[in-house]
DNA sequence: ATATCATATGAACAGTTATTCATATGTTCA
DNA sequence: TGAACATATGAATAACTGTTCATATGATAT
């Protein structure tokens, strides 16, 4: 009885499609679901979020993070490009220092929330 | 002058002793930060980011979900046993048909929180 | 019983990613 | 100018991850 909706990949047939035609009614674009992904791609990596938490309590500059998080100075650098791509943090030249800050206010939020799932029972 | 204190990864030496000790106390336990890195790691993905907003909206079979989505049925089941082992979804069983739904309050805030980053100019 | 359907799962493959290593850039200081 | 230092970056490698395919499990209905 049931048939397949305009879906090609989906090898199954729809059960109930009076909720899926209202979930899909309600879910938000594609594209922001994409970008979403995205960036908990970023936060889904130890350095970075020790990176980000370190950047939490004050400004650094590579070296110091590298030390912090003991990891090489490379590696640090590395990332610090892919937070930067992804704006969550900002830098600031001092001659041959390059000090890097946070660039967003919702990032502790977003941590927050997440620690409160970890954290529960 | 400076030295490097007790890393061996860091090839660099450490500038400002005194912001990375004060840093390093403020620092949460290295667990809470690697399972916060799982946590997002489990969000960074355009199939689970999908599946959880279908559920923010109604509990669905995992034919209907897969059907909403466009992906395969055996693509979806594997992402929704990664949502179970992260806690972010739970299931009942009645007959041969499996309804899974959310078993997290926090998530929305997550998300909503990271919606505004990308949403910003 | 057997055919059908919903779901789960293991193996394989392709694509992605984080770190390392070597090196380049650019600044400071002697 | 040249040595030392902070940082950036490209290439290579190893590890990880998501999807697909084939198949298994378990339930329903005839």
């Amino acid at each position: 009885m049931h048939e397949n909706y305009g879906s090609d990949k989906c090898d199954c047939n729809i059960i109930h499609e009076d909720v899926v035609n209202m979930v899909r009614k309600n879910m938000p674009k594609e594209e922001y679901l994409y970008d979403l992904a995205e960036l908990f791609k970023v936060f889904g990596d130890t350095t970075r979020i020790k990176i980000l938490y370190a950047l939490f309590a004050s400004e650094m500059c590579v070296c110091d993070i590298a030390s912090l998080i003991n990891m090489t100075q490379s590696a640090v650098s590395h990332q610090l490009r892919v937070l930067k791509q992804a704006r969550l943090v900002k830098y600031r030249k001092e001659g041959k220092i390059v000090y890097y800050s946070l660039d967003d206010e919702h990032i502790k939020h977003i941590f927050d929330q997440g620690l409160m799932h970890i954290t529960e029972t």
